[in-house]
DNA sequence: GTCTATACGGCGATAGAC
DNA sequence: GTCTATCGCCGTATAGAC
């Protein structure tokens, strides 16, 4: 019985990108089925490709949604209010609320950019494309907290990104394995280490002694 | 025509786990096919079956490769002789031209705990596995080069698996776009910080005053 | 314009005979 | 070890119902 649908074109739309969201990231590109995709959204498979043409084109809207929600995730978090150290520390707060909330986006950018991206050149400039947006939406981030012209804020803001990744990567591998408290606390430490490396460049000499000299 | 063949089951056996590395590493477990893995290696795509009974037991197989060339690039890196900070810095060297030479070991354990982890325990048990041996190893490396019982060492240990992690990312994602001499000077900066605040936690309150003081 | 039913060609993994 | 066969799922095209 072809039930006539009981919902929107755009619930349709809807519907599909988040199974396939939640399969691409469970099991890749590759790995998820068309035939699993329209089980799961309840859509008739011919019907995924009537919306968005290919499998690809599908991964194209999976993408552009997952950005929008990770960028936004990163914004939202660096709103004014307190002094500069408590406004950094509700940036990283709300970064780590996205790991913990919304492990998928992350885990999916990072699975479609390895799987797909290294074949693929649209799929990598698509990725490239977000992954700079969310560093530039950091270093605003960095400039809006710290209330400062952070110096070399793009560096900062790489080795921030790479320690998220990091820190997705690890979690989602051995959730219990690795403390978010633990990591975060130190993302804080080393954070405002590399800010006052920037601002005050005769903490590394002292750092080297301290090295050097041992412990005690 | 059946050629006999005119090489040793090891040598097959070889040059399939080498194939099989180098196309998982590329196009993930899902995106890789047994066809084009014969293909590759000159063996017939039964014939790794023969060998290792099933795609999974072939990938099995590769992970363990792989694990071993990752720890034994690790260990090798920290080798003693020098000061401290030498030593540091030649097994951070290490990290790194393991980065560039073989970029294909964390892709590989990256993207394979990312889309098989989820849904096969053993191969994720596996890559838990070479993960915390991956952790061990830079432990070790961290009290060999310095010299020194570093307190917390596992804590540091997982940042800077993290950053590995992140870096290499970042990395296979746009090559251009990160600089590996910034970002290693910066994970070494990072490393003297953290190893510091555990030998002399006062360096935290003096970070503090210098994020509120502000630049100058 | 939005969707469904059905079918197709190809390749996936695997088994069994040689 | 290879060859041939099998079978199911893959992404896709098409023809039409509402």
């Amino acid at each position: 019985m072809p039930r006539p649908k009981d919902r929107t074109p755009q619930e349709s739309r809807e519907r599909i990108v988040q199974a396939a969201t939640e399969l691409f990231s469970q099991r890749g590109y590759s790995g998820a089925g068309v035939d699993e995709l329209a089980a799961r959204s309840g859509i008739a498979k011919t019907a995924i490709y009537y919306h968005f043409g290919s499998k690809e084109g599908l991964l194209a809207a999976v993408l552009e949604r997952a950005a929008t929600a990770w960028i936004e995730g990163i914004r939202a978090a660096s709103q004014q209010a307190g002094s500069p150290l408590e406004r950094l520390d509700r940036s990283l707060a709300g970064m780590r609320t996205m790991l913990e909330e919304r492990p998928w986006i992350l885990k999916l950018v990072q699975l479609l950019a390895l799987e797909v991206g290294e074949h693929k050149p649209d799929v990598r400039a698509t990725i490239q494309g977000i992954v700079l947006k969310a560093r530039t939406a950091i270093v605003d981030g960095l400039h809006e907290s710290l209330g400062m012209d952070v110096p070399d804020a793009e560096a900062i803001a790489n080795m921030l990104l790479a320690m998220f990744d990091g820190i997705a990567f690890g979690r989602m591998l051995a959730p219990d394995l690795i403390s978010l408290d633990d990591m975060f606390d130190e993302v804080r430490r080393v954070v405002m280490f590399m800010v006052a490396t920037r601002i005050r460049p005769e903490l590394l000499v002292w750092l080297h002694s301290q090295i050097e000299g041992g412990p005690q």
